[in-house]
DNA sequence: CTGAAAGCGCTTACAG
DNA sequence: CTGAAAGCGCTTACAG
């Protein structure tokens, strides 16, 4: 029984239901192992097969059910994201990001938050991931940087991908580098060279990563020129408009007063302009401030925040497509570089 | 061969491989369909027989293989939410509440994001909801709004749950329903109990449903107690922090500025703040400004503003409860009623 | 209340 | 380059 692009091809497949690979087999005229191979892009076909049953395929509009073949292979066509804690925004640009890279691969998105602070939180990963069969998992920050959930993956043989403020080892999994010590890098640069010396810095935990990063970068870059931040103008905060209200209230009361603030990000820079505008201190007159997100909050606040964008969706991007490609590419880091946004909160000290 | 609940018995399970319904059934002495009733809970089996093996599962930590139970039901384990454009906080607290739902469900949440203004988007969820042979649909506003993408869900009698800011008429789906009007009331009752008169009002856009309960519930309100809205103080924007700024520029520049400002969502009422900031207006001296949403935002603007809370999160477990409950319950209709909060941006007009 | 057979729509392992 | 058989781990339809 030949193929043949009629308009009645369409009807030979049972009405109501989807095509499956045998009918395609059938009405290819071929075997269904066949058809798999085309499916699945095996070499090992013929060129004008794979070119009629591809045309059969589209015709009738069949795609392969991920059910069935999830089962067959062992393992399903999800990509689980698995992140725990940060901001909105954040997390919604990385799905984003993700969904560009899965869009048409037969892929899907299934989300997984989690709580690193509960002790068994691994455990509750390694269900997700096992019950699922997933095919890879995205890890974002903090989650990423806990080297027991990575190894946890690899024992599992489950291909995984992590967002990392800086570069390490892992031989298991994909590198994604985020570099958040150079974005830090940028923003004491431009503060210096507006001719600030009077600097304070908000951090994020210093249990984190990316405030270790954030906070060399910074006091590095200070110190190579020449500025030495006080101990007592180094704020430990935990990354919340809260936290961001009590550290620069603290700021505030000392004696002399910094001309310049930068902040681990904006959610505590927002803190940052609460105090200062409730105390009469104008931004950027009398003080400049730096975020760090690039958040939608960044052109909310006014004056405007000038703050590190950090590529967010490009990330997820990159992430999710290293768990998709089929070629088994030696396991490779890949960068994502931020960079200063300048708005209008900062100006030479008075 | 009886089941035994000694130590030995998960040895008999396949080293390095996850127990199967074979596994249970022959380790438990039944037949594998009996396995298959106690998994679907079926009324058909003996108390002992069900406490036996279900004893049995737990020791050798069995779950059934959703890909498989997948493939033979024709329909997976996967609950789909479908929205558009949405503020981040708004979805990620959905998200967040639909996971509550189905946390120890056996059901995942695949997130698919979409553009309805594009025209054949009803398309790409028709394709996301038949390839992945959908268990159930969350429509989030304003995709929940449209009524063609409802009728093809039904179509493909893909089960729904529609969350909506009023209530109507759904044959097929279960509608959870936000009471938008409501909200919006609550904050004309609270400016005209300050005693604003000259009261303004920026406005979504009139195509959504959420921005014509808004608005017609803050105006109505007004109305009843004698306060006219003139034209020239309603201003429908598009729920954008850039468009609430183009508004207040317009309010501001009329001969009498209004004393109160309803504005029909948060991100509009920062645009607001912008714009009174620059022109030294002072909130809520001068002007008394309420939005609606309660994101984050409300709380990081200074003064802070008073907004109307929505539980976006117990709406989201609400809605995704509703598409895995096995009781095929007659199609309810839930309510989630929202309520003002009331913080520091209003005052007695001056 | 319980079970043996057939099937869901694919792939693997083997043979040619 | 192609295919027939067996299997992935479950459920449905039928029989008892």
């Amino acid at each position: 029984m030949p193929a043949r692009k009629s308009p009645d091809t369409a009807s030979r497949i049972p009405s109501g239901k989807a095509a499956t690979i045998n009918d395609i087999a059938r009405l290819a005229g071929v075997s269904k192992k066949t058809v798999s191979r085309i499916i699945n892009n095996s070499p090992l076909v013929r060129k004008d097969t794979r070119e009629k049953v591809e045309a059969l395929m589209r015709e009738v509009g069949y795609t392969p059910d991920p059910l069935a073949r999830g089962l067959a292979f062992r393992r399903s066509f999800l990509i689980g994201m698995v992140y725990d804690n940060p901001t909105a925004q954040y997390i919604v640009d990385m799905q984003y990001g993700a969904l560009d890279a899965l869009r048409d691969s037969g892929f899907e998105l299934v989300v997984h938050p989690c709580d690193s602070r509960t002790p068994n939180y691994i455990d509750g990963v390694r269900r997700f991931v096992q019950q699922q069969k997933l095919h890879g998992v995205m890890l974002v920050p903090r989650a990423s940087e806990d080297q027991k959930l990575a190894d946890m993956l690899a024992e599992l043989g489950c291909r995984y991908s992590r967002i990392v403020p800086v570069g390490f080892e892992d031989n298991d999994g994909r590198m994604i580098v985020t570099h958040d010590r150079e974005g830090a890098v940028e923003a004491a640069d431009y503060l210096l060279t507006l001719g600030h010396r009077d600097i304070a810095l908000i951090t994020g935990p210093l249990t984190y990563r990316s405030a270790i990063e954030r906070t060399n970068g910074f006091l590095d870059t200070l110190a190579q020129r020449g500025v030495e931040v006080p101990k007592a103008r180094i704020i430990e905060a935990s990354y919340t408009f809260e936290s961001g209200v009590a550290a620069a209230e603290k700021l505030f009361a000392a004696r002399q007063r910094p001309t310049a603030i930068f902040c681990g990000n904006d959610e505590m820079a927002a803190g940052v302009y609460k105090v200062a505008l409730r105390a009469g201190i104008s931004i950027p007159r009398d003080l400049s401030v730096v975020g760090y997100d690039d958040s939608p909050l960044a052109s909310r606040l006014w004056p405007s925040l000038t703050s590190v964008r950090r590529h967010t969706r490009d990330t997820g991007r990159i992430a999710a497509g290293a768990l998709i490609r089929t070629d088994t590419a030696p396991l490779a880091v890949a960068s994502v570089r931020p960079h200063l946004i300048v708005r209008d909160s900062c100006q030479p000290p008075p």
